[in-house]
DNA sequence: ATACCGACCTGTCAGC
DNA sequence: TGCTGACAGGTCGGTA
């Protein structure tokens, strides 16, 4: 489900009604629950922490933790995979099907990780955490070009390769590259510098601008709140096979690269 | 080393 | 109505 700009809205989110509220206890699911420390080490490690700061990594969300069980902190990872949600909710409200995870926050809120298709994972770690790749908001036009140059797999593969920028994902690599007019399949390590440059400014202005929009809720992504975002009316190739595209009416195609349904104008990108 | 491809899960929707 | 198959915002490990 969430990529950069989702997962920064959720993490903003629960930054701003968690920064500063205690975990009093913590309920883990008992199916195969979707972690990647033990049962015990998040439970351990997260009750009676305090919530320093909610942060976005990739698309991981980071929760700075402060503890006497655990001084200088720890840290609480969240990968939401693709169905994944973090909610605030009052205790009183339904507990949604798939929720794996409950906190009981010390102001009597709880948060919620819920997750039907359980590729999320949860993580606690004392090392910071850093994430695979470079951040594509922060990147430099220079590292930026120096990523893609010596890579020849196509181009929206190694957009969506986090170990080179970590926190792209489909929707947002099918709409880089049509602002940049660049065609999906064609090798990272053809695109000339003026395209490259092309593609940094269009993934940065693309990345900003759903971010302002709370990001792209195609069926089930909602943020902390429980609220739909809404840069899916401003897409322009992803999830419009067959429709004019909005620059030259030609139909836009779907094919599959990297194994992902792609979208892209056979007119205007090259 | 690099790059494709199925596997991991559940839900939904189109087509028969 | 109900079944079947394809597909979904992500990542991992095996294989070529």
């Amino acid at each position: 489900m969430p990529e950069l700009p989702e997962v920064e809205t959720i993490a903003n989110g629960l930054n701003k009604r968690m920064a500063g509220d205690r975990i009093d206890s913590v309920w883990l699911g008992s199916k195969p629950e979707p972690l990647k420390s033990s049962a015990e080490e998040i439970s351990s490690a997260l009750e009676g922490a305090q919530v320093q700061r909610v942060r976005r990594v990739g698309k991981h969300i980071v929760f700075d933790l402060e503890s006497g069980k655990n001084p200088g902190g720890g840290q609480w990872i969240v990968h939401l995979g693709m169905t994944g949600q973090m909610l605030v909710a009052a205790p009183e409200t339904e507990l949604p099907k798939h929720t794996h995870l409950v906190a009981k926050m010390a102001s009597g809120r709880e948060l919620r990780f819920v997750d039907p298709r359980r590729f999320g994972r949860l993580e606690v770690r004392q090392s910071s955490f850093s994430g695979p790749g470079s951040e594509p908001l922060q990147i430099g036009l220079e590292e930026f070009s120096r990523l893609f140059h010596r890579s020849k797999a196509p181009i929206k593969a190694a957009l969506l390769n986090q170990k080179l920028l970590h926190g792209v994902g489909n929707i947002y690599a099918d709409e880089a590259l049509f602002r940049a007019h660049i065609r999906p399949r064609r090798r990272a390590n053809t695109l000339t510098s003026a395209e490259l440059r092309k593609l940094h400014a269009a993934l940065q202005k693309v990345l900003q601008a759903a971010i302002a929009a709370g990001g792209s809720s195609i069926s089930d992504y909602v943020d902390a709140d429980g609220e739909a975002g809404y840069f899916q009316i401003q897409h322009r190739a992803y999830g419009r096979e067959g429709k004019p595209c909005v620059k030259c009416k030609t139909p836009i195609k779907k094919i599959v690269v990297a194994g992902r349904g792609t979208h892209y104008c056979p007119e205007c990108q090259k």
